[in-house]
DNA sequence: GCTTAAGCGGAGGCTGACTCCGTTTAGGTT
DNA sequence: AACCTAAACGGAGTCAGCCTCCGCTTAAGC
C-alpha cells in the first residue's frame, strides 16, 4: 500500500485520492478509512524520513564544529526533502505550525532537532538573534515552493534554472552576524 | 465588474468564478468570454499595480543613492502587493516565467525595472554578482508564499506571527557583498 | 415592424473530494 | 461443518467547482 503512495513522486502530492486507491488495487472507501485525510497519508509516508532528518540534525551538531556549515548541510538536506515531491513543501508549511495534524505532529521532532541546532548556532554567535528557526522554516519553504513548477508543461521552454542552492546559499549568508 | 472582482481580496485569488459572477450579477458564461482564464481576470484587476511599481522602481532608482536601499524599498512594495490577495504570490512566480499568459506579459514591464534595479547595485558593487533577478524575484514571492495562511481556520491560535520584512531583511544582507 | 448578429446566461458534462451503506470475509462457537 | 457476528471492504452517490456550448435576448440597421 504504501509503495503504491509513492506515486507521489511522480504526480506530486496533490494526486487524486481515488488514482492511488486505484493504483494500489484498493477501494476509495478503504483508503479513506486508513488516512481520513490526505495529510495521514503523506504522514504515514514520510515519517522515517522525518526521524531521519532529526538523526541528521543531531549528528551534525556534533560533528561540524562550525555551527554555520552544519546548518547549511541540514537545510540542503531539507530543502531536499521538501523538492521530492511537488506541492509537498506547501504541506509542510502548513502543517509546521499546527500540531492538531497528523503530518505536523510527525515533523515535531525533526523540527526540534533543526531548532537546536539553530539555537547552538546563535549561542556560538554565529547567527543574528533576532530570528526564530521558525523564519528559517518559512524562507527554506518558500524557498522550495519558489523553485517548483506546478505543472509540467512539456515544451515549457528551458527557463532560468532557479537552483535551490544558490537561494540558499543567500539565505544563509543573511542569517550571519554582520561581523565575523 | 472589476469593483465585484475585488472580492479577491476576502476570498483570495481562488474564489470561485461562479461566486465572482454572482456577485457580479452576471452569468458565468459571460464572465468566461470577457476573461478566458483565471489569470486573464487576475491580469486585468492588477495592471495599473504593476504599472506603478514599474514606475516607482525607477524614481527610486534615481532617488536613492544607496541601492541597497533602493532594492530593499521597492522589494518591500512589492512583497506586499503580492501578499494583498491570498493566492497572488504563487500566481505571479508561475506568470513571471511564462509570456504566454496575460498575467505573464501585464508583470513585464515591472519585472523589467525591478531587474534594472538590482543590475544597478550589481554595478556599483552592492550586490553579489552570481544572481539573477529571478533568484531575487523566487526569494522574494517564496517568502510572501511562506507567510500566507492558506486559509482563515477561525479558531487557529495566535502563532508566531511572522514577518514578512523580517524575512526579506534577511534575503537583502544575503545579497549584498561580503565585504562592504 | 422585421432581420440578424452580437452579447448573454445557465444547463450540462467532467473531475475529484468525501460519505454511507450494503456486501464480504474471517474468526470464533456449537 | 454450519452458523453467527463484527470488522473490513468497496463503490455508488452527493457535492462543489471548472469550463463549454447552445438557445435566447437585445439592439442596431433596414
Amino acid at each position: 500500500m504504501e509503495v503504491a503512495q509513492s506515486a507521489f513522486a511522480t504526480n506530486g502530492i496533490d494526486t487524486s485520492l481515488e488514482e492511488i486507491a486505484r493504483q494500489a488495487g484498493v477501494g476509495i472507501g478503504t483508503l479513506y478509512r486508513r488516512f481520513p485525510t490526505r495529510e495521514d497519508l503523506i504522514a504515514a509516508v514520510l515519517a522515517e524520513r522525518y526521524l531521519k532528518l532529526a538523526e541528521v540534525a543531531m549528528v551534525l551538531a556534533e560533528e561540524r564544529d562550525d555551527p554555520d556549515v552544519a546548518l547549511a548541510e541540514w537545510l540542503t538536506l531539507l530543502a531536499e526533502h521538501m523538492a521530492l515531491y511537488r506541492g509537498l513543501s506547501m504541506a509542510v508549511k502548513e502543517a509546521i505550525h499546527d500540531q492538531t495534524t497528523a503530518l505536523g505532529r510527525t515533523c515535531k521532532e525533526m523540527v526540534d532537532a533543526g531548532e537546536r541546532l539553530l539555537e547552538r548556532g546563535q549561542r556560538m554567535g554565529a547567527f543574528r538573534t533576532d530570528i526564530t528557526f521558525f523564519d528559517v522554516l518559512a524562507l527554506c519553504s518558500g524557498i522550495v515552493m519558489a523553485v517548483e513548477r506546478r505543472s509540467e508543461k512539456p515544451n515549457h521552454d528551458d527557463l532560468p534554472p532557479l537552483s535551490p542552492y544558490l537561494l540558499l546559499d543567500i539565505v544563509l549568508r543573511g542569517l550571519r552576524v554582520e561581523d565575523r
